[in-house]
DNA sequence: CATAGCAGTTGATATATGTCAATCATATCT
DNA sequence: AGATATGATTGACATATATCAACTGCTATG
């Protein structure tokens, strides 16, 4: 953790060029089945940018033209509907390529992606990305998995959503922040009750009431943003009840 | 119409040879982009297969190893959830392929797909759609166009509702059956009043209320699964009202 | 220090939607 | 024709969830 902070700073300034792959050398990416060459094209054109809290990192109905890399903090991938309804479709974290939504398709983003916390990231021209699928079959073999992998998640959280009741939502969605985002047990999501609210598509008040329920029922633990599971078998025997 | 039917019926009895392309000559599919060649490959190991009316044709959680072009017919792609909680995530129809659910990642499938009136389809081993991914790398930008494409709608599909009450998913539905299904305005869709409730994540006795509501607005005319939309101009304004 | 503002929390209430049961219509089978 | 199933419809009622309003504790800002 300590080294590959080091890394990633060291890899933040210096200009571009020796984080070809996006990451540390070793990572699994898609972009390790690239030949040298291909990456040093890559590279030529990625841009390094760096986003505050808060800010937005790409915004819904602008065109697709980049493929987003997240090199390091929290973002969160947004469908916002009319009116000011969010609904927060995942979260993104070091390692993530942001290719969904509309660029393959040579249209517009179909989602917002905004920074939580502070935000390193490559934006690579998605030209750039055409070239390589036309010249890798392994590149455009991968892109196509990952591609399945991310939206087969997605459908999955959302087909939850409609079909569970809030405390079985509430369960999934703490359970999926314990073990595949945060990966630790008392974890601190940096993110607010509305927005933990908008991932499961409740009001902030609904869920602050299930969260409360759970708290006194001994499940979890909650400090302010840093939540402790305590009893997480009760949590899957919810998230299955409905 | 009458003529493309034609084709289909000839085809279906060929055995397997004349319809090397999934479909009629001169569709746009992402097969027009393949050698002669490799359409013959292809061909060898394809199934053609002809499912009656209810029939599964891909079961959720089983293995996926085969992609699948529909030929004729009506199909719907269900996402079962706990107990016998359903939910139609879209239809599909002539020259659909249905590639994702979990095809690309080597895993099981996350939908169950079953015939709605009967229908005819090939099976192509994905074995053969891998090769062919990295042998020509047009094909393989093709899929992931189409599997971009298909994705997006289903979320925005989805998220719609998550964020819309009865009447605006009902809308929505209508219009996309008109517009986007069937293709004309009296139209027949063979669902029961049940199936399509399960496509707007309601319960069948709402969707019934609120197709009555349509109905004694005069928005809509029905008579038993075949729906007349009267005045599409509410429709759209019931659903942008959510 | 006072004040404002904002996220979080709680309670009272309204409403959208689901559940259950009864009825009706229509088709199928003997 | 009568009996039996099956889908569609309707009504009364229960409940999950949203809405609104008040109140708390903060932090920031003058």
């Amino acid at each position: 953790m300590e080294t590959k902070r080091k890394i990633d700073e060291a890899c933040a300034k210096c200009s571009d060029s020796c984080c070809s792959r996006c990451f540390s050398i070793g990572d699994e990416t898609i972009f390790n089945c690239l030949t040298e060459e291909e990456l040093k094209m890559l590279v030529i054109e990625k841009r390094h940018v760096h986003f505050k809290a808060g800010e937005t990192i790409i915004k819904q109905n602008t065109s697709a033209s980049h493929v987003v890399c997240i090199k390091s903090g929290l973002a969160k991938i947004i469908a916002e509907g009319e009116g000011d309804k969010k609904l927060i479709l995942r979260l993104v974290t070091t390692r993530a390529i942001l290719t969904g939504g509309g660029i393959f398709i040579n249209e517009v983003r179909h989602f917002t992606v905004q920074a939580v916390t502070e935000v390193d990231c490559c934006f690579i021209d998605s030209d750039r990305i055409y070239e390589l699928i036309s010249k890798n079959n392994r590149f455009a073999f991968e892109l196509l998995k990952l591609n399945n992998r991310q939206n087969i998640e997605m459908l999955n959280n959302l087909v939850g959503i409609t079909q569970k009741y809030m405390p079985g939502r509430v369960a999934d969605l703490l359970l999926h922040l314990k073990n595949e985002i945060f990966n630790c047990n008392p974890f601190d999501t940096f993110l607010s009750r509305h927005e933990l609210a908008d991932m499961t598509s409740m009001t902030m008040e609904s869920f602050i009431r299930i969260l409360k329920e759970f708290k006194s029922a001994g499940i979890i633990a909650v400090e302010g943003s840093n939540i402790h599971v305590l009893d997480e078998d009760a949590l899957v025997v919810i998230s299955r009840k409905g």
